[in-house]
DNA sequence: GTCACTGCAAAAGGTTTGCAACGGA
DNA sequence: TCCGTTGCAAACCTTTTGCAGTGAC
């Protein structure tokens, strides 16, 4: 049943690709490739953690020729919506986004410096075969993120 | 290493149950139990599905003797950091609250009706133990959360 | 009587929207 | 040229805060 025994762990992001998978996504949508579009993606590839749109809009504003506000959270939602954006919660609350690939990803995130790995494959299968015999519901997906501490962040202090 | 195998349904919330802990709780804090405060308690035991700040504020508008909307804001950060408040994202990105017992639970939410049902031992042992070793991270904590249609809403349209 | 709690109203913060001008393809 | 995109500014919605009065214990 459970094809995908082991959890695949993803190569840190590649931020070449990632900017030239998004560029070409948008090509492929018949998005345009503008100047404040590019402005917000070479932004988001510099960051090592969880970024907020107001975060991004507000560094977009200390260097020259920054996108309007509504630019960037239009941006931000359609990148979100097509899977080269994922939503992190974090685990004290907060929210944010992180650059990835289209997929059915879960995330590692370093609860010190903010680094984020990603894996697939998450062997949930027994877990959710029981939960819904013994329940009745019938489940259709999940949410699953982890929490810790990287291996830099592991000696140093609080 | 796994002591805990199977993953233990919790019957749904008895909210005369929950009320008393919630009382006992604040009791045993030294916090007072005032009549804004019960009011607020009497509506969140009302709702079927996980709710909003805000909404729970308008609920309780509808009523007399409604609340101010920052003892409504204050009691749901209360209860929330102590655990009889748990924050559940829903699969489309909304956020809410539903009452639960303190402890380490996870939840399940009917993507249709909103109904909610929560289980502990969720077995990511081995999981968990790989991504470790694959990573370097130790892992310290986790979300995980399931979404599908409860029994009752299997069979209706979407 | 004391001190935590409350309500109000204002401020703060984040996000969305309407619309005229702009500029990729 | 055409139509998607942009920037602006205002509107909107949610949450937080300060403070004087109130009330639980």
């Amino acid at each position: 049943m459970a094809t995908n025994t082991a959890a695949s762990l993803q190569p840190p992001l590649d931020t070449q690709a990632w900017l030239n998978g998004v560029r070409s996504a948008w090509q492929r949508s018949g998005l345009r490739i503008t100047g404040p579009r590019l402005r917000v993606i070479e932004t988001i590839v510099s960051y090592h953690a969880p970024f907020s749109a107001e975060q991004l809009y507000t560094d977009l504003c200390a260097h020259n020729e920054a996108p309007g506000r509504a630019t960037v959270y239009r941006t931000i939602d359609q990148l979100h919506e097509s899977g080269w954006l994922a939503r992190i919660h974090g685990a004290t609350g907060e929210e944010g986004y992180v650059p990835c690939h289209p997929g059915h990803l879960h995330h590692l995130v370093c609860t010190k410096c903010g680094q984020v790995m990603s894996f697939e494959g998450c062997n949930l299968e027994e877990l959710l075969a029981r939960i819904a015999a013994e329940t009745g519901f019938s489940v259709e997906g999940h949410l699953l993120q982890l929490f810790g501490r990287c291996a830099n962040c592991q000696n140093t202090l609080p």
